[in-house]
DNA sequence: CGAATCGTTGAAAGCAGTCAACTAGGGTGG
DNA sequence: CCACCCTAGTTGACTGCTTTCAACGATTCG
């Protein structure tokens, strides 16, 4: 979709499907960032390059604005400004809730605040179920986890074990929610 | 100065000093978001609460701004409205370089890239230097790199065996900086 | 049906964490 | 002025969680 390296001449709006967003270390290590879903900007620079790439996971809609057209667009709006603000003061909340996850918690704590994250995002756009779909890949889910693809299967194997959720084709049950957010420990 | 729950009637612009941005876990886990340095602004949210908790390293002067007159002061300056905006999305791309370093970096590329930026940052205020001094407590340091303490100083002091450092009282000397950026791995 | 990709599982290694002892300053009070 | 204490930092030994390496299983697609 764009790297991190292009100038940012335009926004985009996710209508529909999952994107990933992450960095690369130049030995090739990723990092994913978060991923957008459905109603999500992407590219809020103002002005500048991207700070990170972005592709899709599997196909998506998305609907492009120039940058210069909707820079004098917003001028003479300032409440949209101001929408977009709080639009990126979300996204810093998000971002260090996530550095939280990274940098303090284990592997099960990771996986188990993973579902449940993400699950909460999906009830907006599908209405609320234990039935979690992830359309991500687990190389994915490593990746924004800060953790390898081997340890996020056996994470899930074990809590599988344990009773705490299924692993079905293509997403996650969960079994005992409460469990769940047990261990994820706030 | 403040902590996360409070409701945000305030901002604040730090003249002098340093502080710690922190969010802690239910069992008292502590990650450190990010240091805040002279010139820096605290608490953009324009509403709502703190994301995060911040106290003060050593003596701080800060600049507060009453919220309800700063938004009615802002209301009608677009181009402040945009440069807030600005500092919102760096900060932003510093979360997402910071959350990197947490999920892919080990522990020597974690602390040779921390030297590295805090360096950098010290540079516009101070000038560039090789000795970067280090208000911040080693326990600091660790909840900012995701490491514990033992292991900060152990990669100090192994840095400082193999000629890269010189660990001073209250800060480091980077003896050879080309070798510290190689550490850092980009 | 075979190739390729993705995911799971096992065994072993290693990096960082834990536990604990020790050292060095810095401040305080006798 | 010195003894004491308290905190911050360092170091060592050991543990253990996660990674690494490798093989295996499952699903998809040509």
């Amino acid at each position: 979709m764009f790297s991190e390296e292009d100038i940012t001449t335009s926004f985009y709006n996710l209508l529909e499907g999952v994107m990933r967003l992450y960095k690369l270390l130049p030995d090739g290590r990723r990092q994913i960032v978060g991923f957008a879903l459905s109603g999500d900007f992407l590219g809020m620079n103002i002005s500048g390059r991207h700070n990170f790439s972005a592709d899709a996971i599997g196909t998506v809609t998305v609907c492009q604005f120039a940058k210069a057209p909707f820079g004098r667009f917003i001028e003479g709006r300032p409440h949209l400004l101001r929408r977009i603000n709080e639009l990126a003061i979300r996204e810093l909340s998000q971002a260090r809730d996530h550095m939280v996850l990274l940098g303090r918690r284990s592997a099960e704590e990771k996986v188990a605040t993973f579902l449940l994250g993400w699950r909460e995002r999906l009830v907006s756009l599908k209405g609320s179920s234990d039935m979690v779909p992830l359309p991500m890949s687990r190389q994915d889910i490593a990746d924004y986890l800060g953790l390898t693809i081997e340890t996020v299967s056996r994470t899930f194997t074990k809590l599988e074990r344990d009773g705490v959720i299924e692993i079905i084709h293509g997403g996650i049950s969960l079994l005992d929610p409460a469990r769940v957010e047990a261990l994820a420990a706030a």
